[in-house]
DNA sequence: CTGTATCCCACACGATACTG
DNA sequence: CAGTATCGTGTGGGATACAG
């Protein structure tokens, strides 16, 4: 087995969760789509070396999983654009706390690392649906 | 490339935390010493399904990330001990709301998914050091 | 522009056996 | 009891090419 989980035999909700998150680009995803809607290309530019074709499976994957909607635009050239869902802005928040956590404990080790301010990834929330 | 993105290339605090609870055990693990100190077979009897290496491995990872605490006792039978570290508290406690979320929207996702009561995964906090 | 279609591979994880 | 030592493996992810 890979690394998940996904029988259905999660201990708690964190390990569930997890299952959601886990994939390579999936936080970074989240992240860019927290500050707005986002088109496959912008999304592809943002993030430093995926490929098409992992992004559209990560993509999908949290769409199958309810946390981004997708929208597509028939027209030529084709227009795709990617925002969250309600579960996935909830999904956002969620992460806060354990967005600061790693900017103090593993990005700026500090030694008496207590306080956390600047932005601690509480995006602006946006995303229809 | 596995799943990792070591090479200190993180993008926001999020999926720098992702490295550190990214094993298949680790949350588990997380929240099994957020209940209080371990022994190694403890902890095994507690994980379905996981080998003595693979346990010893995701042990020795949060141990080299400042998140365990290995105490070992130098007796017959052998001893040895698990504990939260400060850090690995404070990683438990962000991981609280995320915990909540997969609860509420994974094992759960009740239509009006709103409040959440129960025990969201917030441990008793334990571990010395 | 937004994707499929193939091929490929490293590496986290697992099974089993053995040891201080 | 608490691990190492080996060997084997599935799969998530990457490279490249092509398509609507």
């Amino acid at each position: 087995m890979g690394t998940a989980r996904r029988p259905g035999a999660y201990v708690c909700g964190v390990d569930a969760a997890m299952d959601v998150i886990g994939g390579k680009w999936k936080v970074v995803i989240l992240w860019a789509l927290g500050e707005g809607t986002r088109r496959f290309g912008a999304l592809r530019r943002e993030l430093p070396g995926v490929t098409e074709k992992v992004l559209t499976g990560q993509l999908r994957e949290l769409e199958a999983d309810g946390i981004v909607h997708r929208e597509e635009y028939r027209e030529v050239p084709p227009r795709v654009e990617y925002s969250l869902t309600a579960r996935g802005v909830a999904l956002n928040e969620a992460l806060a706390p354990l967005g600061a956590w790693g900017k103090a404990n593993v990005l700026n080790p500090s030694p008496a690392a207590g306080e956390v301010r600047e932005d601690d990834h509480v995006p602006l929330v946006a995303g229809p649906a």
